[in-house]
DNA sequence: ATGGTTGGTATCCAA
């Protein structure tokens, strides 16, 4: 059994001691991480390589920046959608690989600030093109985990107060829909098919005063799995103690255990 | 309705 997991950091850089402590407490043989807030050269690979991981990355100054961290060398690294029109920033949002006999797609989508703001258009469209991504380049009959920060609470039971929250970029109907029209390609919410039950969180907002311990948070991120990836997961959970560490992010580590040789 | 915190970079922006 090996242990995958979704991160993100917000900053690499402030979290190293923190990821180092938990890749090695918990034996993690594949970690996607969003937000490393950092250029490539500035990537702290020592770090990890100490620790007998390979790290793959492309990040950009102050803004997003995804990575995955692997005991295993990874084949076929690349980034972005690959749809001819990827910009740096799509660069900096997605990562694909194989691993084990999987394919594993990091994502960190667009937050999109506001309904009324540009970027929110940008994070629909995102969505489309992550769907239009996996239609072109994968099938749903592969083993595949599309993992990460999907700025997305799927359901009313993924958010505390969800009635107040329906004009929120991460619950309106239209991201929602999105989500969904993802999960209809041939993806399962892996979280969800192994605990049905509410006040799960994998996000709680800094600014909200002893959020963890008042229940008011969100379940923004997620792995998601094809019937046949599922199939090797035994587990999957949110690891909330690393909160109570030094220098936590506002986000938690999603983990899955999965039994390993997908081929 | 508002504001609260954190990180990276500047002295404000994004989340």
């Amino acid at each position: 059994m090996k242990l995958i997991a979704t991160f993100n950091t917000n900053s690499i850089r402030a979290r190293q001691g923190l990821i180092s402590k938990w890749l090695k407490s918990r034996d993690c043989h594949l970690l996607c991480i969003q937000e490393t807030k950092v250029q490539d050269k500035d990537f702290p690979v020592s770090t990890f390589e100490e620790l007998g991981y390979h790290t793959y990355f492309k990040g950009q100054k102050s803004y997003n920046g995804v990575a995955i961290i692997s005991k295993e060398p990874l084949k076929e690294v690349s980034f972005g959608f690959d749809d001819g029109q990827d910009t740096e920033e799509d660069l900096a949002r997605l990562i694909r690989a194989q691993w084990d006999g999987f394919y594993i797609i990091n994502v960190y989508v667009p937050q999109g600030r506001a309904l009324d703001h540009p970027n929110f258009t940008k994070k629909l469209l995102w969505y489309d093109r992550l769907l239009e991504c996996l239609e072109r380049a994968y099938k749903p009959t592969m083993p595949i985990f599309i993992m990460g920060d999907f700025n997305c609470a799927p359901e009313p039971i993924d958010v505390y107060a969800p009635e107040r929250k329906k004009d929120h970029v991460c619950f309106n109907e239209s991201v929602r829909e999105a989500f969904k029209r993802l999960l209809g390609w041939g993806l399962v919410d892996c979280f969800r098919a192994f605990d049905p039950s509410p006040n799960k969180y994998t996000f709680y907002d800094y600014r909200v005063p002893k959020a963890v311990q008042r229940g008011l948070g969100w379940r923004i991120d997620h792995i998601l799995a094809t019937e046949v990836a599922l199939g090797h997961v035994k587990e999957c959970y949110i690891d909330l103690e690393p909160r109570l560490w030094e220098r936590p992010s506002d986000h938690t580590f999603l983990c899955a255990k999965v039994k390993s040789g997908a081929y």
